[in-house]
DNA sequence: TAGAAAACGTA
DNA sequence: GTACGTTTTCTAG
């Protein structure tokens, strides 16, 4: 018989035997799965669900190969074992089951029978026991063995012929993966789980060892035997003396870590052969579970009609098994259902498709309450071991950090919370200041854990590469916590998932979001802290209170990630997710880190002159005036141009007050009025004194010295980051006084600042996205795209065009993009509506293509509710069909510009995810400071400059690709300078 | 004293 | 006509 026939018994080389570890896919599926019940009667059905796609995906080996010949589902019999025997207090910590899991364990044997496959367990005796004799047994026949869990215990099987299988991560897990956790090959598990213990499964270890320091030991000593014999070698005395006192303990944890691979198998390993299912009776079982799409398939891929076969009758809904099984009761033995093996991690939701998994987590995110009592607040470091021993076996966990400021730069730890599962939150105090408000007598709290201890802890977790942390607006803490040394990977972010799925629909924050899809509200800051003139700083709230505010924050940002991120799938945004959001939380982190230097003497000098200016004005417009009043207000400035000189021509603001904003006075000035042309000038001075010369020194960092703004990734509709704190978005440039503010931003001592910056992008990409031959090649052949915009409108040729001319196509090029409109194309050129709409016409009539794009976008956003860039991404315009005209134009014209505004910031918002890298493997220590929208400014050592402009050139000008190939050429102008003025 | 409005800096 | 953030003044509480 073949050796990969599916129907022989015995096991041959080239067979392939498949083990799983059922007790701990269970509990993994009871946490990553949405608590899906039974519709009929509300049967807790989610954990099998999962088991049962997952079997299926086996029996016909989708995307699993080679096809199982051997297949058996191990579980746990009974808690009495022989390492019970050995050490009464193995697995002694075990929380308990909970109410909706336990009936699941009968129906899960159920489900491994209804598919004909062996279901094996034995008294005394682990199923991690059972799985690696069945496994040697297997290699001695030469056959190949996966054992499907990501339990670290069975990590001591990996070899050449054995690898495993994590189900939920769907990822195989070889003697690489096995390094990665335990710095050692997979026979040294043992010894590594000998030294460093284990607080889940409660094995002892020798205090003070991790696995990191075991791995290191093991290196050097090859093995625990040696190790333990040489102990007194050692140097670090506490190392030294722990290992020599706790030598024993380390020989009784390598009795219990080390699976026994000679049971006496009650079911031989040949009885294991995979056979094909019985397709009536697996119906049967699938019908009575009421998983709809899974009997489907299964009627399909056997060719039966699933409307003949009858559910499984005892079952079903009101079945007689299904009775015993509310009950708590074990329908075979009749006794409570069977505990099981606890430990293990996540995921067997595969099967569903994303959107019905989609569906099931939002219809379930609020089937679990809020239960703040359930939250721990951790004293102890060997408890905040155990928490992180937690995350690290669900390999997920979300975090939060409690400060005491808002600015990620300055703001000192207070303390964090982590949570692996709903309710199953912690908040860990670690600088909470209390006692007397004395000066000198401020003192930490007790019964929390020194920062650096607990960050030594933390590390290993947040930098774990097989550990997913999850955060809601993480880039805060990815700062807090890079200022304590640690670098977090990898990550998700919730408010970005968030951002991807509903910009511009809905809110992002975590309060809303939680509101949204939680229907939950989360405690205040305001109810922990006060607020106002009382408010006090996180450090010195009341700990309980702050415990149930931060491990809520946790808790809720987990809940939302489990809500939110199948909606990412379901609804094709991945890519988007992936490629243009995740990566920037780190980009732009370090971006912020790393800060900009600005000449503070220049700074000061400046505001000294604006302030002599502003000095001379007012002397000036007093005069003018006949009465001394605040060139600053409005109201006033109101009351004399329009009501005391009786100035004819004032307009009225929507609240009926005078206007008096710069056009209003432009327009005066040139009437020959002096006063408004000496408000224009003062306001100007006024401007760049208090927002730039005065405000920018007092963003200096007192231990940098230089400026770090806030860059917000989730604060616009169209996908634009924005800056704030300072926002140095909006540094002036247009007027000589202005580009004095400017100069004060200088590179440090032997760099240069590099700026560049994409050419008219969002234009290209109209002629792109509109797909404009004749602009597309004005582009390709670099013209004047202006000049040749008019040129085609008004018949005029490019030489000799005078100014004026190409200052109008200007700005209707401009307006173009901007989603034009007669009304706003007649007061940017100061000319009657009727002649701007006749010019609008014009333009139509020759780029008959852009009306075209415009008429599409409208309909298409009318339509849906949004449009979506080039990559995807979708902007949201919720109010586009409001029954209020202007309203619905306004939406219009943002829709019609998002397209625009959004593809160009998603194209330099990948080459900003590729810039670090690029820059690596160029080998240049070039460093992205800043970003303004189509600009990117690096701080280069002077003698790389050369070197660094044609790479970040091509990563600007690649950016699109490959996702997208642009007709339209990207053009980047990039120069370098001591100041920003000089570069840009 | 908190928030809206007006003004203005950028792409 | 699009997209932002900051400062000052004004106003309602």
């Amino acid at each position: 018989m073949p050796a990969n026939d599916p129907h022989h018994d015995t096991v041959d080389a080239g067979d392939h035997v498949v083990l799983i570890d059922g007790s701990a896919y269970i509990f993994r599926a009871y946490h990553a799965l949405p608590p899906l019940t039974r519709s009929s009667d509300k049967l807790p059905v989610g954990a099998v669900a999962g088991f049962c796609n997952m079997l299926w995906k086996l029996v016909r080996a989708q995307g699993f190969e080679p096809k199982p010949t051997h297949l058996a589902v191990v579980f746990d019999k009974s808690e009495q074992t022989f390492r019970k025997d050995i050490y009464p207090l193995y697995k002694a910590q075990r929380p308990e089951l909970p109410e909706d899991l336990r009936p699941q364990f009968p129906l899960i044997r159920e489900a491994t029978r209804a598919f004909d496959l062996a279901c094996v367990e034995q008294a005394g005796f682990e199923a991690d026991d059972l799985i690696a004799t069945y496994a040697e047994q297997a290699k001695a026949k030469g056959a190949r063995v996966t054992v499907i869990s990501s339990d670290k215990d069975l990590m001591q099987l990996v070899d050449d012929l054995v690898r495993m299988y994590d189900p939920m991560k769907d990822r195989a897990i070889g003697a690489e993966e096995v390094f990665e956790k335990f710095g050692v090959a997979p026979e040294k598990v043992v010894d590594v789980q000998s030294l460093a213990g284990d607080s889940v499964d409660n094995v002892p270890g020798v205090p003070g060892i991790g696995i990191k320091t075991a791995a290191q030991l093991l290196a050097e000593y090859g093995n625990l035997d040696t190790l333990l014999a040489r102990a007194e070698e050692i140097k670090q005395t506490k190392r030294r003396e722990n290992l020599i006192e706790f030598a024993d303990q380390a020989r009784l944890s390598r009795q219990l870590v080390t699976l026994k691979r000679d049971v006496p198998l009650d079911v031989p390993l040949d009885d294991i052969a995979v056979v094909e299912p019985e397709g009536k009776r697996l119906v049967a079982f699938l019908k009575a579970m009421e998983f709809t799409t899974l009997t489907r398939r299964v009627g399909e891929a056997y060719e039966i009609d699933i409307a003949a076969v009858e559910p499984d009758p005892g079952l079903k809904a009101g079945g007689e098994e299904t009775a015993l099984l509310t009950a708590g009761l074990d329908p075979e033995t009749r006794q409570p259902a069977a505990p099981g093996d606890v430990d293990s991690t996540p995921d067997g939701e595969a099967a569903l498709t994303p959107q019905a998994l989609s569906a099931a987590r939002i219809a379930h995110a609020t089937a679990t309450p809020v239960d703040r009592s359930r939250y721990e607040t951790v004293t102890t470091p060997a408890r905040l071991r155990e928490w992180i021993a937690r995350a690290i076996d669900l390999g997920i966990v979300a975090v939060d950090t409690e400060t005491t400021g808002l600015d990620p730069m300055q703001a000192e730890i207070v303390g964090f919370s982590l949570a692996t599962a709903p309710n199953e939150a912690c908040y860990v105090p670690l600088a909470h200041k209390g006692g007397d408000e004395g000066l000198f007598s401020e003192g930490l709290l007790p019964d929390q854990i020194p920062l650096n201890e607990a960050v030594a802890a933390l590390k290993p977790l947040l930098e774990d590469a097989s550990v997913l942390k999850i955060g809601q607006n993480l880039k805060y803490d990815w700062l807090v916590f890079r200022r304590l040394g640690i670098e977090v990977a990898p990550y998700d972010d919730t408010m970005l998932i968030s951002y991807v799925l509903d910009a511009g629909a809905s809110p992002h924050g975590m309060d809303p979001l939680s509101m949204r899809w939680l229907g939950h509200t989360p405690i205040k800051y305001e109810e922990v802290c006060g607020k106002g003139k009382g408010q006090i700083c996180f450090d010195r709230a009341a700990i309980d209170k702050a415990s149930e505010y931060a491990a809520e924050d946790a808790d809720v940002t987990l809940r939302l990630w489990q809500v939110l991120k199948p909606r990412l799938a379901a609804e094709g945004k991945t890519n988007v997710y992936e490629t243009l959001e995740r990566p920037l939380v780190a980009v732009l982190a370090r971006m912020e880190a790393r800060g900009i230097m600005i000449d503070r003497q220049m700074l000061s000098r400046l505001s000294g002159e604006f302030a002599q200016g502003m000095g001379r004005l007012e002397a000036e417009i007093s005069e003018m005036a006949g009465e001394t009043f605040n060139p600053g207000s409005p109201k006033q400035l109101g009351d004399i141009l329009f009501g005391k000189m009786q100035i004819p021509g004032g307009r009225k603001t929507p609240t009926g007050a005078w206007s008096t904003g710069a056009d209003v006075l432009e327009e005066l000035a040139e009437q020959g009025h002096a006063l408004p042309r000496r408000i224009l000038d003062w306001r100007q001075l006024q401007k760049l004194k208090s927002t730039y010369a005065d405000a920018l020194p007092t963003y200096v960092h007192p231990e940098t010295g230089r400026v770090h703004t806030s860059f917000a990734l989730a604060a616009t509709t169209t996908g634009r980051l924005s800056s704030s704190e300072p926002n140095l978005q909006n540094i002036p440039v247009r007027t000589e006084e202005g580009r004095r503010i400017r100069k004060a931003f200088i590179a440090a001592r032997g760099h240069k600042l590099i700026s560049a910056d994409y050419s008219q992008i969002e234009l290209r990409l109209l002629a792109e996205i509109a797909d404009t031959p004749s602009l597309r090649q004005a582009f390709q052949d670099g013209l004047d795209i202006h000049a040749m915009t008019a040129s085609e409108m008004f018949g005029v040729p490019i030489e000799g065009m005078p100014g004026e001319v190409r200052r109008r196509a200007k700005a209707i090029n401009f307006g173009i993009i901007y989603g034009i409109s007669a009304f706003g194309l007649a007061n940017q050129l100061s000319i009657p509506r009727e002649e701007a709409g006749a010019y609008i016409k014009r333009y139509f009539e020759r780029f008959p293509g852009i009306r075209a794009y415009m008429d599409e976008t409208r309909n298409f956003a009318r339509e849906h509710g949004y449009v979506e860039t080039l990559f995807g991404r979708r902007c949201h315009y919720p109010d586009i069909n409001a029954k209020n005209p202007s309203i619905r134009a306004f939406n219009e014209r943002a829709a019609i510009n998002a397209r625009l505004q959004g593809s160009a910031a998603d194209i330099i918002r990948r080459a900003m995810a590729r810039m670090d890298g690029a820059l690596e493997k160029a080998r240049l220590s070039a460093r992205m400071l800043l970003q303004v929208h189509d600009e990117l400014i690096f701080e280069v050592p002077d003698e790389e400059v050369a070197a660094t402009i044609p790479v970040v050139r091509e990563v600007m000008e690649l950016a699109p690709f490959p996702a997208v190939a642009l007709k339209v050429p990207l053009k980047v102008d990039a120069r370098a300078a001591e100041n920003w003025d000089e570069a840009h």
